[in-house]
RNA sequence: GGCCCCGUCGUCCAGCGGCCUAGGACGCCGGCCUUUCAAGCCGGUAACGCGGGUUCGAAUCCCGUCGGGGCUACCA
């Protein structure tokens, strides 16, 4: 049996990041076994559903590199692979069941069901669905439903009874039917809920492995129990653990960059994404944390996937884009510098200038750990007037040696021979003796005059890329306003 | 409330009866390096929720308890 497993977003928002790791673990797992990733997607919200966010889902995976072999945008043997588009298959299905006395209409309205529920509670017992429509002989259901009465189609659950399933994470889980009720398949206005959809469609596409999220696990009886009654055969589930902010609390929209979008965004390398993300619930082995996603594909593993919830920990992924930022081929860095700058400085860069990204891109593609701080590092290489940060300003330019440093830095660099490095350097160490300063009093004057902060790439490079006459430039308008 | 799931450092993970005086990573603290900031290196901090069993021996198995979470819709 070749393993098929699916993702099935719904576009009624942006792609969550917790959806995002359970695309990865199915992608792995496929990817492992040899089996089929398949992208389905799940709008029978027509109303919620919004085209954009199907398009956000299509360039977040592609962002990962989860490349799916059947589904939405490439295709396969079951149509369009989009639930809009097989509302008459699911009505068929349902129809199939009721024609078997495994479903039936039920004509209460969503008040009295309400009422009821809040009767139940008040006495304590369970407020689920009491199943009295269930008692309608077939002429009378069929009567009403053909005199247009308003109506859903519920499944009937058998009772007693008892749903078993191993699930790969969570192992052997059972639910009594008894705390099951029997749940809505079809609504009033004909359309296919959630459960009904998604079980019909893992039927049809010969789906053998379900992983999603943990919060579907007593939801999973029911589309057994579908699955059953439609004669499928049920695959086999595994429940992901869930992903929680920093708070301890759900990962919701009040943590900010829930979507994979904010990340994608916000100066993060897709390959230190899927490796964060692999760690959630996951471990390639217990000594080891950075790998590549051949590693990742190698060794993974659902049965050894964690049954804790996790919290998603922004830190920590920031600390491995660093890594990964620091593991670019300096070129591939700069590559990615240009455009970033570029959109600070709100024009494009001219040719000079480019070589003076080229050449300051190595130092500080050691120093960030996100893309969006390159812009930051960079600019000041371009200001006209150069801005001054105010406390590296009042920390080292008020000190009394700063203006004979200033000075003395001034008339060595203009005697410099060539301007490279290493000889500004030896100029500027030989002033440091002269004046008998130690590299902090001496070089931070100069760092804050050319670079306008204490916080800069380091010094000598630095000005070697600046260049003689804007650095001698900088140096004396610094003096000057001492 | 009912049903279900979970419970190892602040966080993520390792551990699957003796290798555990519990290991790795992030974070944090200290040191080295050093012209700043990073990076790097070295060191440190910090956990088996609690109570009973089972066993020669338990973080590992069982029960209870407490705590957290999910579901309980004509949402998904």
């Amino acid at each position: 049996m070749t393993v098929r497993v699916r993702i099935a977003p719904s576009p009624t928002g942006l792609l969550h990041v917790g959806n995002a790791r359970a695309a990865l673990f199915n992608w792995l797992f496929a990817r492992h076994t040899g089996g089929t990733f398949i992208l389905r997607i799940d709008d029978t919200d027509l109303a919620r559903s919004e085209n954009e966010y199907e398009e956000d889902v299509l360039t977040g995976l592609g962002w990962l590199g989860l490349d799916w072999d059947e589904g939405v945008g490439v295709g396969g043997p079951y149509g369009t692979y989009r639930q809009s588009d097989r509302l008459d298959r699911y009505a068929e299905v349902a129809g199939l069941l009721l024609a078997a006395g495994d479903a039936y209409y039920c004509f209460c309205t969503p008040s009295e069901l309400d009422e009821r529920r809040k009767e139940a509670q008040a006495q304590g017992r369970p407020p689920g669905y009491d199943g009295r429509c269930r008692l309608l002989g077939d002429a009378e259901a069929g009567r009403r439903q053909e005199q247009g009465e308003a109506a859903v189609i519920r499944l009937a659950v058998p009772r007693p009874g008892v749903t078993t399933f191993d699930d790969i994470v969570r192992d052997e889980v059972r639910f009594d039917h008894d705390a099951i009720d029997d749940f809505v398949l079809v609504r009033s206005d004909g359309s296919p809920t959630y459960h009904l959809a998604s079980t019909v469609d893992d039927v049809d596409y010969q789906i053998t492995h379900v992983a999603r999220g943990e919060d579907l696990l007593s939801s999973t009886p029911k589309h057994i129990l579908i699955t059953g009654a439609m004669g499928g055969s049920v695959p086999t589930y595994a429940h992901l653990p869930l992903l929680f902010g920093p708070d301890g609390k759900k990962l919701s929209k009040r943590h900010g960059d829930v979507s994979l979008k904010a990340y994608r965004d916000g100066g993060f390398l897709p390959e230190a994404m899927f490796n964060y993300m692999c760690l959630l619930g996951w471990s390639y082995e217990a000594e080891t944390t950075v790998f590549t996603r051949e590693q990742a594909i190698e060794r993974f593993d659902l049965s050894a996937v964690s049954k804790n919830a996790a919290i998603f920990d922004p830190e920590k992924l920031e600390w491995m884009n660093g890594v990964y930022i620091r593991a670019l081929d300096p070129a591939d860095f700069i590559d990615r510098a240009f455009p970033l700058v570029e959109d600070e400085l709100g024009r494009e860069l001219s040719g000079a200038e480019r070589e003076q990204v080229v050449a300051l891109g190595p130092l500080v593609q050691e120093r960030v750990k996100l893309l969006t701080e390159v812009p930051e590092m960079m600019t000041f290489l371009f200001e006209g007037a150069l801005s001054y940060d105010e406390t590296s300003w009042r920390k080292v330019m008020e000190t009394e040696t700063t203006p004979s440093a200033l000075d003395a830095a001034i008339d060595r660099l203009t005697a410099v021979g060539e301007w490279v490095a290493a000889d500004i350097e030896a100029e500027l160490r030989a002033m440091l003796d002269e004046l008998e300063l130690n590299a902090r009093k001496g070089l931070q004057p100069i760092r804050v005059a050319t670079t306008g902060s204490t916080v800069s790439p380091p010094l000598f490079e630095t000005l070697e890329v600046l260049g003689r006459e804007v650095t001698l430039h900088r140096l004396r308008a610094a003096r000057a306003k001492l």
